[in-house]
RNA sequence: GCGGGUGUAGCUCAGUCGGUUAGAGCGCCAGAUUGUGGCUCUGGAGGUCGCGCGUUCAAUUCGCGUCACUCGCCCCA
């Protein structure tokens, strides 16, 4: 093992790997393209107050998790560990917001200081959309068929599951926790040591614990709906059935709560069963109070983002490569016309490999490992033919083709296998 | 940040109850095949046995530390 070593919980990415990244990123862009969004590209750092303002100064991300560095201007700047902050800030400060609704794609590297684990990274990837200015039930609807269509095209649906719970607006989010908190407190003795803690700062996460003490108590814990005033009831009933008009199935789970602040309202998750510690594939609700909280205009907000890591596990193979024509010079007398062909074939569109040196012998075994359609022959005999040989390599087949036909004859062959 | 497991060739893994030149399969390179790949045969390259310290006449093997990966917790995509 050399001693030059990544950093801790980042990942060089090549090949296939690279290429079920790729795959991932362009089928979610493609989709969201086709529900109306717009992609946005934002710097992956930001002024540090950005993400401590929004993520809320309990959360663990910003406890323990950022990437805060200070700039040689003393700013304290931080590694975005999530971009939702950042896309509303762009949207703020950029005055996009003329016409509501904005739609936004995004994909990209974010960055939080953890323990790497499967699926979990320092510096990882993920895409998102966000619908800003849009207060309508409708938007939130809208967000979650987008995001179980990029599931579906990606081929993510074996143990994938739509939960849905709302937090109500802030109001009903305050009389909730306060319920809660009470009910809580008369069972102290019997939760668990982070709950104990959590209690005190954020006890809506103590809902999801997986602590099975904890799971008694929550077990005949009040649910939200109790709580919730009447416009809250009214917004989680549109979002319920406009997901029930388009067929798309979810299970309400009142412990599913978000651990970021800003959130109202609608809060999803599609979970997989097959990513051990890490269900969450593609997660996100409702932030109407993140807008004010960074600094900026009330401004509703709903969307969600996925982990591209997580997905590109549970995507099924990416298309293949087109494959590619190989130009194999016989002799060194053809070395001069087979770059030239080379160079032809590729202006007019072709994939071409074109080894630098090598017998004929080892060029064809080259382009055999290069999963290559067609060989194309040049030697003396084409020279003076002023032909060229064109070899079938899935069957072994030969024939003789004008120069001038071949860059049609090879199109037309790639048409026909699409 | 906390607890468990693992670390031998590019990949998947054997092996060494501490002993002299550490193996296999796949992959890679070359030859058989001086105008032709896949199959076959032959040969070759590639390892400070993750790294450091300790114990020992001797450590890849034992101990400790460290780094990385991995499973779970916390948290989250």
């Amino acid at each position: 093992m050399p001693d030059i070593r990544p950093v801790r919980g980042t990942h060089d990415l090549h090949g296939d790997e690279l290429r079920r990244h790729r795959h991932v990123t362009a089928t979610a862009a493609a989709v969201a393209r086709c529900h109306g969004f717009d992609e946005i590209a934002t710097p992956i750092f930001e002024f540090t107050d950005i993400f401590a303002r929004s993520l809320g100064d309990t959360s663990d991300v910003v406890a323990k998790e950022m990437y805060t560095f200070e700039d040689r201007g003393g700013e304290s700047l931080t590694l975005r560990p999530e971009n939702t902050a950042g896309v509303v800030r762009a949207v703020v400060s950029g005055g996009l917001l003329q016409s509501p609704p904005l739609k936004l794609f995004y994909a990209g590297p974010m960055f939080r200081y953890e323990r790497p684990q499967k699926g979990r990274l320092r510096q990882f990837h993920q895409i998102g959309v966000e619908v800003l200015g849009a207060a309508e039930p409708a938007a939130d609807v809208e967000v979650v068929a987008l995001g179980q269509q990029v599931l579906e095209q990606l081929g993510i649906t074996r143990g994938v599951t739509l939960e849905i719970n709302t937090l109500g607006d802030p109001e009903s989010r305050q009389a909730y926790r306060a319920t809660l908190v009470r009910y809580l407190e008369g069972h102290k003795a019997r939760l668990s040591a982070d709950s104990l803690t959590r209690l005190g700062h954020n006890p809506l996460r103590i809902l999801d614990s997986k602590d099975e003490g904890d799971r008694a108590v929550i077990a005949e814990a009040p649910i939200i709906d109790d709580s919730l005033n009447e416009a809250s009831r009214d917004f989680f009933a549109a979002v319920e059935e406009g997901l029930a008009e388009l067929g798309i199935a979810c299970t309400r789970n009142h412990k599913l709560v978000r651990g970021l602040d800003y959130y109202t309202h609608t809060a999803f998750e599609f979970t997989s069963t097959e990513l051990g510690a890490q269900s969450a594939v593609l997660a996100g609700g409702r932030y109407d109070g993140l807008s004010r909280a960074i600094g900026g205009p009330d401004m509703p907000g709903v969307g969600w983002a996925a982990g591209i890591e997580r997905l590109a596990m549970l995507t099924a193979d990416p298309p293949p490569l087109p494959r590619p024509v190989a130009v194999v010079p016989i002799g060194a007398a053809a070395e001069s016309a087979a770059r030239l062909l080379a160079h032809e074939l590729r202006r007019a569109g072709h994939r071409v490999e074109l080894a630098y040196k090598g017998k004929p012998g080892q060029r064809m075994k080259r382009a055999d490992r290069q999963n290559a359609r067609w060989a194309v022959l040049i030697g003396e005999d084409e020279l003076s033919r002023g032909s060229l040989t064109l070899r079938d390599l899935d069957t072994g087949r030969e024939q003789a083709v004008e120069r001038i036909a071949l860059s049609t004859r090879l199109a037309d062959d790639a048409a026909q296998t699409e």
